[in-house]
DNA sequence: CATCTTGCTTCTCTTATAGTAGCGGTGTTT
DNA sequence: AAACACCGCTACTATAAGAGAAGCAAGATG
């Protein structure tokens, strides 16, 4: 499958928004995961693997891809790391985290 | 597939750690573009599965199913709706509208 | 009664992802 | 030099998810 991004028709958008490029990759297995296991820092290949739980390496590498070529992360010396601009889209995506909590306690399976 | 909730283990993460429930329920086909169609009103089955350009309705029907488990929508006499804890999700999604922007821009496909 | 819309279900076919194995390269230790 | 340990992958098969078309039962409308 081709990497959507901004500007051409993605899944189910013909108009090319960018925020429909930006659900049709996010929306995909791993993806959000794995820019948020690179909030802390570069990880190398199969540190990532690890960190999601042994995910299959082949789908690791086409997320890998897909990332790079969104510009979203880059391949350094310490490992794959998250761009600048991978890094102002975790921030957005950082208030999540509090929500998520609450989403928890609304299910009642408050921890 | 079973919906991941927030207390039980989800795909590709044994921990059971809210955020990566969502990540698990966000990183599905369809799924953030529907809360996102849901965002201007109500709308109906039909309604939703032309606005997300026509897409399967076997998958929609799953991806409805899985977001009123999630108590982020309901079925309402007017059509499907976000909760207000759909509604509070989306609001902390609102702001990757403007991020897209940048992101478009970046790429070099600047609108 | 006939016709329309709505919320689905069922079916088959294709695509995406999982899971395992292993390669070639680099660096370090013995 | 040989052995090992890591690295970023690639290639393969098997299964699960999604696409796409058809149609059905229920309710409203003529």
């Amino acid at each position: 499958m081709t990497t959507p991004l901004p500007g051409r028709p993605s899944r189910g958008s013909n108009s090319g928004q960018p925020i429909m490029a930006l659900f049709d990759l996010l929306g995909r297995r791993w993806t959000m995961r794995l820019l948020w296991e690179l909030r802390s820092g570069p990880k190398s290949f199969r540190t990532l693997q690890e960190a999601c739980g042994g995910m299959s390496p082949s789908v690791l590498n086409t997320r890998l891809k897909d990332l790079r070529k969104s510009l979203l992360i880059e391949n350094q010396p310490q490992g794959y790391a998250l761009t600048s601009l991978g890094d102002h889209l975790m921030k957005k995506l950082d208030p999540l985290r509090d929500w998520s909590e609450d989403w928890s306690t609304a299910l009642g399976k408050s921890d």
